[in-house]
DNA sequence: AAGAGCGTTGTTAACGTGTGCAGCTCTATG
DNA sequence: CATAGAGCTGCACACGTTAACAACGCTCTT
């Protein structure tokens, strides 16, 4: 096989690399006829150019990093699938796209502008802040996506939890719920806490009280929920909704209903956070709040492109419209339980 | 700022260049105090090593490409995501993960051993044999998961989705059903037919007969599954039971069950294929078959990282093995329907 | 004392590409 | 006819790294 390179071309079309580096660039130096010849002789050969040598000297790597805080339990997978399909709707041909999780590195030195022309970070918790300070001073093209961050200074993309959780907390309210739990998500996630500040905000709002018993921690996985929802059942006196912080615990949370018996929304009331995929086909369908992350992800790489062209970067934060997506899974209940 | 180089290093140093690069290459040539003295140097100074000029020297990209047969409609989350950890969690520092959809190219000219260090093919689908073809005749380092070939000689993982149908459509009939329907995959795709000869073998071994209008099209969507549940679901003789070839669409199906008014599994059955992250969350849990997707993304990235270092291919076909997974989507019924 | 051999370091070229500058040819202009 | 300039092409070098080979000083052998 071996592989072919401009200087073979070159000999082929008997002129000196050079003229054979400028026509495959499309140079306007270059007499459009020996172009057309050069670029037929490099056709037939089947010439593909080395990125290896094209990087060095152009100092451009054409490789676009995709850094999720963890590639192991706490990604979920439709989180991750609209993420790649987003950045990949954007990026075609032109980049590598190099799919990575933070806590994959020991050291971050191997992440450079020399390996990467830019950056995207999904970032879903606190402990990436290292890594995105740390991207951030080495003067990379960067976007920050999914979290909303405070000290650093950079292009941030992130869903409106806040409100989306206001929303749907809302909705309850307003099918008469007034016993409302919450389970929460991870600890430490920044959208765990908008979350549950969108649900207390939304029960401040219309004077409805917060009860400590139910609120209860999570961590964004299906057993989470499950167990979630076993803990409130359990209390002598029940909620007659929940709001999970996300549907892969209300699916859990669901499951949890049904085997006591229970049914859902008939007995107890279920909402959650994403619409994944599986949200609409659920039984019942679930109640919950859309987080546009394809959307983010697409905008956050088309921002990236645009930064790596023009050589300079813009910084500020975009929130991106949550939706209220409304299913099944409520029941509306005209007078309080109490 | 900027970025700095072994010259850098070694004039500081007060040694050539070469000694250098020896130095942190750990070459047995090089004194072991010049040599702390200089990686203490590299360190001070966090030096990152430019991968381009080396990758240009070394004939090396450190690049690993994977790829699904598109990153659009048709590959699921579940699938993305536990393929991307298998093969993230066997790599670590050394690579770059580049993950895309063969769909994405409209060339094939930029896939070769300059750019890729070797290629794990995810195949979902017939559609993806010219990449494959392209790919054995280049000769590059590679591996086809998930999808079996029959034509090329490669090293081929993949799951035994025949004797996974087989096996979970053996169970049915061992609960007692005999009126038994499939909700058939994407057309083309291997995994299709696999499945469907399974349910077959299944069917003629134990003498149950196989009914024309149960066996109805779909294309592993939630959708699909939905639709064609509706069309068995009208017919004048419904079957006791329904095979979906995925838990996707299983999960459809079990939707329109229940639109109906009807339950599963106490007025039909229903199992699919899998093993969906929540298919144990359902109502009612799904019975489904377990295919070891992220086991064979591990084994196959490390069967590649193994050929490239030998610099030889090995090319055999080998079968994981799929698992019966039964919960509670299935009735056991004792009489026949006729 | 001369040479062989070892341990360590430096010189130089190479990988494939892009680019500043010089140089060529040809035409137009005075 | 001389010259300027436009249009096109080539020379030579650069990018950062690795590696073959040469070369150095030193010790050991004969």
């Amino acid at each position: 096989m071996s592989s072919v390179t401009i200087k073979d071309i070159a000999k082929l079309a008997g002129v000196s690399h050079t003229t054979v580096s400028r026509a495959l660039n499309d140079s306007p130096l270059i007499n459009p006829e020996t172009k057309e010849r050069i670029k037929a002789i490099a056709d037939s050969l089947n010439y593909a150019p080395n990125y290896s040598a094209r990087s060095l000297v152009l100092d451009r790597s054409y490789n676009f990093g995709l850094f999720f805080s963890t590639l192991h339990k706490g990604t979920s997978a439709g989180f991750l699938y609209e993420a790649i399909k987003g950045v990949n709707d954007v990026i075609k041909d032109q980049f590598n796209l190099i799919v990575r999780g933070i806590d994959d590195y020991k050291s971050f030195h191997n992440v450079n502008r020399k390996s990467f022309d830019g950056l995207i970070v999904m970032s879903q918790s606190a402990s990436d802040q290292p890594f995105i300070e740390y991207a951030a001073q080495i003067d990379i093209p960067l976007v920050v996506l999914n979290r909303p961050l405070d000290s650093v200074k950079v292009m941030n993309l992130v869903p409106d939890d806040q409100s989306g959780a206001f929303r749907v907390v809302e909705h309850l309210i307003s099918r008469g719920h007034r016993d409302i739990a919450i389970i929460e998500g991870k600890a430490g996630f920044k959208s765990t806490e908008a979350r549950r500040d969108g649900f207390r905000e939304a029960m401040s709002r219309y004077e409805v009280p917060v009860r400590d018993e139910w609120i209860v921690r999570g961590n964004y996985d299906l057993e989470s929920g499950h167990a979630g929802m076993i803990v409130l059942l359990d209390l002598p006196e029940r909620p007659t909704a929940v709001f999970c912080s996300n549907d892969d615990m209300a699916l859990g949370a669901i499951k949890a209903v049904t085997e006591r018996g229970l049914r859902v929304p008939e007995d107890i009331s279920v909402v959650g956070f994403d619409d994944h995929l599986f949200s609409s086909f659920m039984t019942p369908a679930l109640t919950t709040v859309r987080r546009p992350i394809e959307e983010i992800s697409r905008v956050g790489a088309m921002k990236l492109l645009s930064f790596i062209e023009k050589k300079q970067v813009e910084k500020s934060t975009v929130y991106f419209h949550t939706e209220l997506v409304i299913r099944d899974s409520v029941k509306t209940i005209t007078g309080g339980t109490n």
